[in-house]
DNA sequence: TAAGATTTGTTCGTATGTATC
DNA sequence: GGATACATACGAACAAATCTT
């Protein structure tokens, strides 16, 4: 890989350096997960570094969620695999600089859900196609208010990260999963002239439950047809309302 | 927004709680790229913190891409738009723990990259067909060796990223962008006995010409066409190679 | 060019908190 | 409860970078 030598190297800092190095010492062993890295006062004496500057190059270190640290005997910094959820925050970060749109993303979801979807046609446990069932079920009636209609909202996306829970492509799973949480993240302004459309969230939910039935019987272009079909309900849903996305920072937690 | 009740919080550290008051800081004034925030010593005295807790509070923050420091007169910590860059090497370093294959990663690209070119279909400008062509035409000789013909691959990749930076949808631009940057950054072992397929090359490349043609002319259905055949030539082409992913981190420069 | 001002960068010594034995 | 082994936090001093005059 060639060093772009025209940049003139912003100079990294002493911090910056040191991770870099634990990084590289890391790699090189090829440490799993939990294995136990060297002690502030190992890295002071191995890095000719004063203990602020270690300090601070692990708290870089925690802040990508590479690695977590304890305090006491037997305490220490250890190498953490990077969250699902820790990767989702910090790719929300870059997102809430962009002009992001709700068409944008459901340009995606449509498809890849219906991927998504074909693929675990047949190979769900009945744990999981029960967990599945459960949340599609959680609410057996229209909504009474905003304030419920939004949850269902918030819950049917629970639904769809849930399945891609189940993917065997990571990929595919992270995408499809980060997708469902900006949506659910969103504030939704419903325009107050735009009547709430009963059927049409019936019809969505009552997608939910055939995809399941789809699933369990290894109908893959079954799944595929009734995910795409609510891909696009849901999208039209979305449109008639007046959906903007709130730039807000995801609490990476 | 329902604190986790159930979950004993695992006791956050002060730089921690400092980095998420600065967020909200921000987020508050609605803060843009640029804006300057507090100096030091203002948020020693604001926080009521040492200046040690200040600083790992502010590498948190720029480990993550959300400010920049500068040092001298009228230097100080500044709001910093995350960039792309920094967004793959964070969402990277997630994949390190994760078994991803070449196919899963074609997977997607069989479904976005069509979709991308599709919709950039007579939107360019006369510059940026220029610089696609000038990618697309870098080489115009079969690899003669395989340090060369793995060079050749990663131009090709380039010229997917390349495409990726006009789309509209900043959510597909970066999803492909990001896998063409995962591809390039696999070290690729190709089968001895494997003789290097010239006319697959050939095919591929002139793929890449006639897309740009496709686009020129308006055409997004050909574009698509186009595309998709070339995404199942590439991904023929790394099948038939012995493609393993190299786990290691990018540097997050 | 040089000196001074301003702000972050780094170090050291010390003290405190926390979990294990 | 006490001893031990760690990380956590503070404060004061000095170093380095960079802007202004």
């Amino acid at each position: 890989m060639p060093e772009d030598s025209t940049t003139p190297t912003p100079r990294r800092s002493r911090p910056l350096q040191v991770a870099d190095r634990i990084k590289d010492w890391v790699v090189e062993r090829d440490l799993k997960t939990g294995a136990r890295l060297p002690s502030e006062a190992e890295m002071i004496a191995q890095f000719g570094v004063s203990k602020g500057t270690v300090r601070e190059a692990m708290r870089i270190l925690e802040a990508q969620g590479l690695i977590v640290t304890r305090t006491g005997p037997g305490g220490g910094s250890f190498v953490g695999e990077v969250t699902a959820e820790k990767a989702k925050a910090l790719l929300a970060n870059y997102f809430y600089f962009q002009e992001l749109s709700i068409a944008d993303i459901y340009r995606l979801r449509k498809l890849l859900e219906p991927e998504l979807a074909a693929g675990l046609a047949g190979r769900l446990t009945a744990g999981q196609l029960a967990a599945l069932r459960e949340i599609a079920t959680r609410y057996d009636r229209p909504a009474a208010s905003p304030e419920e209609e939004r949850e269902q909202h918030v819950t049917s996306l629970r639904f769809h990260e849930q399945l891609a829970g189940y993917a065997a492509n990571p990929l595919l799973a992270f995408c499809v999963s980060f997708m469902a949480r900006m949506l659910a993240d969103l504030t939704v302004y419903r325009r107050l002239y735009e009547p709430h459309n009963e059927e049409l969230w019936a019809r969505g939910r009552s997608h939910q439950i055939d995809l399941v039935a789809a699933l369990e019987r290894g109908d893959a272009e079954g799944a595929r047809a009734i995910m795409r079909s609510h891909m696009e309900g849901a999208e039209d849903m979305m449109q008639r309302q007046e959906a903007r996305v709130m730039r807000r920072f995801m609490s990476a937690r």
